[in-house]
RNA sequence: GCAUCCAUAGCUCAGCUGGAUAGAGCAACGGUUUUCUAAACCGUAGGUCAUAGGUUCGAAUCCUAUUGGGUGUACCA
């Protein structure tokens, strides 16, 4: 039993000695002192003071002289309004910290048996990724990570959309313009080349509503009739005939795109146990609208589509099938969940999909309820917040979106030019150099990204370079970095426990406090899928050690074996948890820089 | 119009199920290196927590309204 829950008991049965009253557990509100007081853990008692009828300050002091008389480890207490501090006797903590944190496992937790999806990235052939979709999949890579770190079984999934419209506005451009170029041939990512074509089309097709609308036609007429987009249309008919040379020039543009992304995804380091792919997957859910027609969740109107009504839950009546029977958005997304859980069987699936989409999101997911899947109440949007530049949003159409091979390029660049100023590596190898400026150009920018709440929209300026100081990756990588110094200049041994009447300083009794938080900090992050707090507790741990290393005399001269071993366990449970935490934001951290 | 999310220091962000004097980083100013890596540390300054009510012993946090901003509201995906 720690001693946490030590305090509560005691607590209790301290209100039903004194005060002959049933002081329900939850009453008892435990927090960590702040550091300008005497003690380590503090009772609130203001709820307590209902069942004393005293004043808090007495309430205080009757609950204090208690607790010291009943707990062992409880040496003092101090009462400032009606906070009761208890100081704990140090040898509790020394133990705390040798026998749990000072193990290579601490902060695993064991398997749940719980299953769990995360689907993430779900990029679109048609163009490069950007600044929106590194977000993304950090995002779901990281809370794959944490999900698993918390004792879940975790499957990463992409689902690709590969086909529509979309794709055949590249795939026609390239056609009509493109000369037969090809990555080869243009020495151009193959994503980018597709991308090109896109944006070709965009250009041509705008130029053609603009001649329509000369002769005399509106603006939704003339966007009706260019020629571009009813070739692009026919191409789709085609692609969906199956018609070969169509097919065929389909294959190879998104090989172009899928060769690219492979390229962008191992620099961003992220991965998925399984694919699936929209052109695989964009005619299910006919059967789920079969179902729901025949349980009476949907109804057909007199033009043959198929609508739900789901006004009494706030929202509207929404189309699940067009008239013409072909599918609609949400028809495939019915389908697809179901065939995911037929596939895996989950528990949870966790969609990792911006804010935009919150409203179809919160309509699939009642309709799969109001069908009576089972499995329906273990899905979750985790919804993100756009990221913005000064200027506003993004749009790939009018250039000012921030690419996603730049930006990694910008920041390997950055990191270089950063650490090259510093002077500290100019012994090391080419081969370690490139890879400690792509470790710290990847940390700057994948904590800039994760250590910001998801679902708060996200400023990025690309005028401003990411910091590598303060509340940064950078800052959290060195102070690894220079753990692992000390350790090694030290010969350390890990696992060497010391005699628990060591004296401890304020700051060595703060940080093994904080250090033992990790465990929960981890839980407390998986329970809101949110990679952010770990971020800031992980920096946390940083600070609280620079200034531990700052304010006492070198370890490596201590002449005080059982003292300097134990800072040296300090050291090395501090470097444990923050690589460790860092691995679940997918940041890596070298052993020098 | 309706729905939904957001609003905290000059800037970017923390602030847990309501608890002590609202915290970091950047930028500004001052200091620290004969001592284990100064991408560090210490200090100064900076706030009507959008506004107004309400609930409570206690509200940045919960409720209501208002203002400002984002997003959505397609037989697009």
């Amino acid at each position: 039993m720690n001693i946490q829950q030590h305090i509560i008991t005691a607590t209790v049965n301290a209100v039903k000695e004194l005060y002959n009253q049933d002081l329900p557990e939850t009453q008892v509100n435990l927090q960590d002192t702040r550091s300008e007081f005497e003690g380590e853990i503090t009772i609130v008692v203001f709820p307590v003071v209902r069942f004393s009828k005293k004043s808090p300050e007495a309430t205080a002091n009757d609950l204090g002289e208690y607790l010291k008389e009943h707990i062992e480890e409880v040496t003092a207490f101090n009462v400032v309004k009606g906070f009761l501090n208890l100081s704990i006797v140090s040898s509790y903590w020394i133990d705390l910290f040798q026998t749990d944190l000072l193990k290579e496992e601490f902060g695993t937790i064991p398997s749940n048996g719980k299953k769990v999806m995360v689907e993430y990235s779900s990029p679109n052939t048609n163009k490069p990724l950007h600044l929106g979709h590194v977000r993304n999949n950090l995002l779901g890579y990281s809370v794959s990570e944490l999900l698993k770190a918390n004792g879940s079984e975790v499957f990463k999934v992409n689902l690709v959309n590969d086909r529509g419209i979309h794709i055949c506005k590249s795939m026609l451009a390239w056609l009509k313009w493109g000369n037969g170029e090809t990555p080869e041939s243009s020495g151009l990512k193959g994503d980018h080349l597709v991308g090109k074509y896109y944006v070709i089309f965009d250009k041509e097709y705008k130029k053609e509503i603009e001649a329509l609308k000369e002769t005399g036609q509106t603006e939704d007429e003339a966007k009706k009739n260019a020629p571009l987009i009813k070739e692009a249309q026919a191409m789709l008919l085609a692609w969906e005939a199956g018609d070969e040379e169509v097919i065929s020039l389909w294959k190879k543009m998104n090989g172009w795109v899928y060769d690219g992304f492979a390229v962008s995804y191992k620099n961003l380091g992220v991965d998925f146990d399984q694919y699936y792919y929209e052109s695989n997957t964009y005619l299910l859910g006919k059967d789920t609208v079969e179902e729901g027609l025949a349980k009476g969740v949907f109804f057909k109107k007199p033009d043959g589509s198929v609508w739900i009504d789901l006004t009494e839950d706030g929202l509207d009546q929404k189309l699940v099938l067009r008239a013409d029977g072909t599918s609609v958005y949400i028809t495939q997304d019915l389908g697809t969940a179901q065939m995911k859980y037929d596939d895996f069987k989950m528990d949870e699936s966790i969609y990792v999909v911006g804010n935009e989409q919150d409203y179809h999101f919160k309509v699939l997911f009642l309709i799969l309820d109001k069908l009576g899947k089972s499995w329906a109440k273990g899905l979750y949007h985790l919804s993100y917040g756009m990221v913005d530049l000064p200027s506003g949003k993004m749009k790939s159409r009018e250039g000012t979106v921030v690419d996603a091979d730049d930006l990694i390029a910008e920041m390997i660049a950055t990191a270089k030019q950063k650490t090259e100023a510093l002077g500290k590596v100019d012994h090391f190898s080419e081969e370690e150099k490139e890879s400690l400026y792509y470790k710290i150009g990847m940390g700057a920018l994948k904590y800039f990204l994760l250590k910001v709440e998801p679902k708060k929209r996200l400023l990025f300026d690309p005028a401003e370079s990411i910091d590598f100081q303060g509340n940064t990756g950078p800052f959290i990588q060195y102070t690894h970095a220079r753990i692992k110094s000390l350790l090694s200049k030290a010969n350390y041994k890990n696992g060497q426990h010391v005699a628990s009447d060591i004296a401890l300083s304020a700051t060595e009794l703060e940080m093994i406090i904080l250090l033992s938080r990790y465990p929960a900090e981890i839980a407390s992050a998986a329970k809101a899928f949110s990679p952010a707090t770990l971020a800031n507790y992980i920096y946390e741990v940083a600070k609280m050690f620079n200034k531990f290393y700052h304010e006492i005399p070198p370890i490596v001269k201590e002449e005080d074996e059982a003292i300097k071993q134990h800072r040296l366990n300090l050291s090395w449970v501090t470097s444990n948890i923050i690589k460790s935490g860092m691995r679940i934001l997918g940041i890596e951290v070298p052993e020098r820089m």
